[in-house]
RNA sequence: GCCCGAGUGGCGGAAUUGGUAGACGCGCUGGAUUCAAAAUCCAGUUUUCGCAAGGAAGUGCGGGUUCGAUUCCCGCCUCGGGUACCA
């Protein structure tokens, strides 16, 4: 029989499928290795080559591993929640979950046809209930989590309620983005909703408004990449940031973590130092700075200055006005509600649109300090939810308490309103007489002057500030704003606000407006010039900066825009080519600092700004909680539900998994959820949550639940997890380098500080294989004609090129013009200009798609040449992490060799020749040279060069005539995980009834075999080799230079003059110097 | 801009700790076989001088360390990836 790949690829595929042969137990005896590939998600256009590459090389290595004696566990599964199958669904009315198993099922036939060996057994896919009842679970365990920084590790919220019961949140070292501080007897007095609210600043799984990409036109909430240059990717319709109440995760607690864990990770340096630069560390310190008083422009007229003068008295003229015009414009519901607060009916006497700071509340008691406020649909848009934060913010600094009511509540049952403002009446007390309204010695934190705390990583230069900034953003931008500059600053936070995020990205020009406000320099005591600017982030330290123009590059471009003062500070002279950005210099004109470098003036300022208490080391990370909602239907339903004051309710274990809800219209509508439109999504009475997780939620831990996949009482047993513990070899693309697996190992080092898994880190060594590009081939039409030039003849014309099928275009490059005319109906009338009776087309190395008309698929090549040479092909391609192109014509060679293998077995006639006969020791040293080269290869992952030995050793042997059995074996044992089809056949073929894919050891090279009488030597003069000497193994250094120096060769070179060196590396070299 | 990574024949690539640069394969050229083609086999294939023997140069560029550098160090250039006003 001649070699046929086909016949024997479904030959044995069928034998491993029907005796289970890569069925993994969870066998203690043996050592483990767990070899993953990352979780593909199952589109619609199938597999094509370059997906492989990884799967070829992670099973290459499982098998290995198998062989010698490891229990290999290698699964496959899906990441199968997404939006593709939304998007097709809600395109062609098919359910995702239909589109989605067809997808699995053509990925897994592909898979398979690769001769793969995946465990199916363990397949894993996230939108199986009996999966993600586990994601649900997991967030649950987030949800009633916080992070413990004393302890470094996750604490149980109960923990944490213990904590507040004791000490309000004085005393706990919880991490929180909450900022006020609350007494126990405060904690008690608070509501369920208010508890609920502050809760959220501590969990790990918490709920806050985030903003989203709302696309009107589509009436849908979009994914950043699905938003290109501000408008939406499919039509183009202008995309807007639209605040939405939603789920987060605090990864920003992990952090440090994160950042540390990063370490001792085998995983390429360009992958560790990406991850490191988005978590994004920096030390240094933020400094408070003390507002100066806004100068008072005398409120016209108005003498009495009496304790109702509640307003910020720049912004007092301004907002008197706009408060009147409102008073007479009430809403229908704050008509109402005034109608029963007026004329102290309530036992307090209430003012509405009374002008508080720089805002008007609807409705305010003075005495109590009680805000009342009536909020219709507008508090749902966009700006208003910010401005809402940010003046709740301030005027709770102020002592004020706000109860919030919507529209309806007051509509449907005002006595409740009203029972509701009376209660907390009666708990405030009064501040009248006890202390006077709002002063300006009131303002602020701790009772003090206004502060401005901002952000720095160069307290050295502190002397060097010259302006601060403020984003436009910033919670107290309105109590720094001064009557002149109101127009000025409106007009500018307008403008910023019509940008969208990538205009202002786009264009880095210099922007910014003065407030009208001066900070006072902590150690000059001189006013400094508050700006706003955005080249400063809300988002990121304080959100404000002390601007050193003399030695950062954007306050310097900024200081020169609006000509504001710059003081050199630090003296670079000493290192020429030091940019700004740098920290080095001797520090000049800064006092106390003067004549220090840098790096000690750094120290000395903390500790200065410390010691005077206006200062505190600080670490800031770049890193972001993301969000963790989507307004979409195929994912993973949150397990909660919201009781009656609004408060989140985690699903207990048995109530999961909370089922996705069959629905057969899935579109979403303005906006909402598509959940949200059924009527019956609730958990006992109460709604539950309509948005659902995304698509990292599933593959955050999916490695876990191969270890134990069908388990239905835990994610993963202990005895499992103890046993696998940890991916040992994890293979993908760079694609996934910051968002899978930095998600993945926060959740594992979340399940390791509640001890349910025994490592911190989930992935030890990693490889990113390289992307396959395809080959594409163009066309060249004629501009406004249908007319097709031929490549040589396109500079003669006006011609664009169009991308056509690489499978219509055959080895030479030439075009099948019938098969074009088939393909494409609109050119089967085009003239096409040929060259020499042919059609050339141009070719150009893209990436492998649809749309451009290059894809390979590996089912085709596996027909035509089998899954073995496909496989050794993708290897010999070059190194795994390198992109390159895809040329199948490469191929030959890979065939060529796998014939010749086959040939060492079997004559012309296609029988079976091999022989019992000894080897000789020429034939043992080349299979033992290729058994050390392919050992040591396959352990650093150079498959590539493992292909190369193969080839080496058969073309050898097959000089060599050689037909032996025993050389045979072992070359088959060998080649077995990169061609297991070719082996498997052969190996039944010398009689055995064993697999080689499982029942045999890995060959291991004997030195016996390798061992050379003589050595060929290459002797250098001066360096350069010159002639090869035999000289006899293990010589000694003088006899070796004696027969080296009576070489004629030699003898010529040095030219009757005398060796001044002799040197001689044993086994390697000899090199003469003369 | 910043942070990574990489530059070797016509092409993919090899050279593992500093020790024969270009393994292996594709392509190309010539030859054998064939009526012819495919397939197969043999020889050649870094550039350059030379009929040849044999020289010279050569791993992005310029320096350096070394008996010896694709490999180590310094300064550049180009390409790829990531990131982006992160104070």
């Amino acid at each position: 029989m001649s070699y046929n790949p086909k016949e024997i690829r479904n030959k044995w595929q069928t034998f491993w499928k029907e005796s289970e042969t890569y069925k993994v137990s969870n066998d203690l005896t043996k050592p483990k290795f767990y070899v993953l590939d990352m979780f593909p998600y199952p589109s619609g256009s199938g597999l094509h080559v370059g997906h492989p590459l990884g799967y070829v090389a992670s099973d290459i290595y499982s098998r290995y591993k198998r062989l010698k004696g490891f229990n290999v566990l290698h699964p496959m599964g899906f990441d199968a929640f997404g939006l593709p199958a939304e998007q097709y669904a809600i395109e062609t009315g098919k359910h995702p979950g239909v589109t989605t198993a067809e997808n699995i099922a053509t990925y897994k036939r592909q898979l398979n046809n690769i001769g793969l060996s995946f465990d199916w057994s363990r397949e894993v896919i996230t939108s199986d209930p009996s999966y993600y009842k586990w994601t649900q679970w997991i967030f649950t365990l987030m949800f009633n989590h916080c992070y413990c920084k004393a302890e470094d590790k996750a604490m149980p919220i109960s923990d944490l309620l213990a904590q507040f019961e004791k000490d309000g949140n004085t005393k706990t070292s919880a991490f929180t983005d909450y900022n006020k501080k609350f007494s126990a007897s405060e904690w008690k007095a608070f509501d369920a909703s208010e508890k609920d609210q502050i809760l959220m600043h501590y969990r790990l799984a918490y709920r806050k408004v985030s903003f989203v990409n709302w696309c009107e036109a589509l009436g849908t909430v979009l994914a950043n990449d699905e938003v290109v240059n501000g408008v939406s990717e499919r039509g183009g319709h202008p995309v807007v940031q639209k605040p939405l109440m939603q789920w987060s995760l605090r990864i920003t607690a992990y952090a440090e973590r994160l950042l540390q864990g990063i370490k001792n990770l085998d995983w390429s340096e360009s992958l560790k130092a990406q991850q490191e630069n988005w978590i994004g560390r920096s030390e240094g310190a933020t400094v408070f700075f003390e507002v100066a008083p806004i100068p008072n422009p005398s409120p016209s007229g108005e003498g009495n200055l009496g304790k109702w003068i509640t307003a910020n008295p720049g912004s007092y003229k301004r907002l008197e006005a706009y408060a009147k015009e409102m008073r007479q414009n009430p809403t229908t519901q704050e008509a109402r509600l005034w109608e029963e607060l007026r004329g102290e009916k309530l036992g307090d006497k209430f003012r509405r649109q009374h002008v508080l700071e720089n805002y008007i509340p609807d409705f305010v008691c003075l005495e109590k300090k009680l805000i009342v406020e009536v909020d219709g649909e507008i508090h749902f848009y966009p700006e208003n939810i910010q401005a809402d934060l940010a003046r709740a913010e301030v005027l709770e600094e102020l002592g004020y308490k706000i109860l919030r009511f919507k529209n309806e509540e007051v509509d449907k049952n005002i006595s409740r309103v009203l029972l509701k403002i009376s209660e907390e009446l009666s708990k405030r007390e009064s501040s009248i007489g006890t202390e006077s309204s709002p002063s300006p010695e009131e303002r602020g934190l701790g009772g003090e002057a206004l502060k401005l705390e901002i952000f720095t990583t160069r307290p050295d230069t502190i002397f060097g500030v010259t302006f601060m900034v403020i984003a436009p953003e910033h919670a107290l931008l309105n109590s720094l704003v001064s009557a002149e500059q109101e127009e000025a600053v409106k007009a500018y936070i307008e403008a910023t606000k019509s940008r969208s995020n990538v205009d202002r990205q786009a264009s880095k020009e210099v922007s910014g407006v003065f407030t009208g406000s001066y900070a006072i320099h902590p150690f000059t005591g001189k006013q400094i010039p508050i700006w706003i600017g955005e080249y400063v982030l809300i988002d990121y330290g304080t959100g404000a900066i002390m601007a050193v123009p003399s030695d950062d590059d954007r306050d310097y471009a900024f200081a020169k825009h609006f000509g504001i003062e710059i003081i050199d500070i630090c003296d670079k002279s000493a290192y020429p080519n030091a940019t700004k950005s740098d920290k080095l210099g001797k520090m000049i004109n800064s006092d106390f600092l003067n004549g220090m470098e840098v790096k000690d003036a750094i120290a000395l300022a903390i500790q200065k700004l410390v010691a005077q208490g206006i200062g505190n080391l600080k670490v800031n990370y770049k890193l972001r909680d993301a969000n963790f909602s989507r307004q979409r239907y195929w994912g993973e339903p949150f397990p909660i539900a919201y009781d009656k004051e609004g408060a989140a309710i985690d699903l207990p274990l048995e109530e999961l998994p909370l089922e996705l809800p069959p629905m057969d219209d899935i579109k979403p509508v303005n906006g909402k959820a598509p959940l949200s439109k059924l009527t019956n999504w609730s958990y006992k009475g109460m709604p539950l949550d309509t948005d659902t997780m995304p698509g990292n939620a599933g593959s955050s831990w999916y490695f876990l639940r191969y270890m134990d996949p069908n388990n239905d009482q835990a994610f993963c047993s202990t005895e499992a997890v103890s046993y696998w513990q940890d991916v040992d070899l994890y293979i993908g693309g760079t694609e996934h380098a910051v968002g899978h697996l930095m998600y993945s190992r926060f959740w594992h080092k979340f399940l390791y500080d509640l001890g349910k898994v025994p490592t911190q880190e989930p992935f030890k060594k990693l490889i990113n294989q390289g992307m396959i590009q395809g080959e594409s081939a163009f066309e060249y039409k004629v501009v406004n004609e249908n007319k097709f030039v031929s490549y040589n003849l396109k500079d003669a014309y006006n011609t664009i090129p169009i991308h056509v099928a690489i499978t219509l275009v055959n080895d030479k490059g030439e075009l099948d013009l019938e098969a074009v005319k088939r393909w494409r109906p609109e050119q089967a009338e085009a003239e096409f200009v040929l060259e020499d009776g042919k059609y050339i087309v141009g070719h150009e190395v893209e990436k492998m798609s649809k749309s451009k008309h290059n894809v390979v698929n590996p089912d085709d090549v596996i027909e035509e040449y089998g899954a073995d040479c496909f496989r050794m092909f993708e290897m010999f391609l070059g190194p795994i992490e390198n992109h390159k192109p895809w040329q199948t014509k490469g191929i030959d060679g890979v065939a060529r060799f796998l014939r010749k293998f086959w040939n060492l077995a079997h004559n012309e006639e296609g029988a079976f020749i091999l022989t019992n006969e000894e080897p000789t020791e020429k034939e043992m040293k080349i299979v033992h040279t290729c058994i050390k080269k392919v050992n040591e290869d396959i352990e650093r992952f150079s498959f590539n060069t493992c292909v190369s030995a193969f080839m080496i050793c058969v073309n050898d042997l097959s000089d060599l005539k050689c037909h032996k059995q025993a050389v045979m074996s072992e070359l088959v044992k060998l080649i077995s995980p990169f061609a297991p089809h070719i082996a498997e056949e052969l190996w039944h073929k010398m009689g055995n009834t064993s697999s080689v894919v499982k029942d045999v050891t890995f060959p291991q090279f004997e030195e016996k075999y390798l061992v050379e009488s003589v050595i060929s030597y290459p002797v250098s003069i001066n360096g350069k080799m010159r002639v090869k000497i035999d000289l006899a193994a293990g010589i000694s250094q003088e006899l070796a230079k004696e027969q080296v120096l009576a070489n004629e060769i030699v003898q010529k070179w040095m030219e009757g003059n005398a060796p001044k060196k002799f040197i001689f590396v044993p086994g390697r070299i000899v090199n003469i110097v003369v």
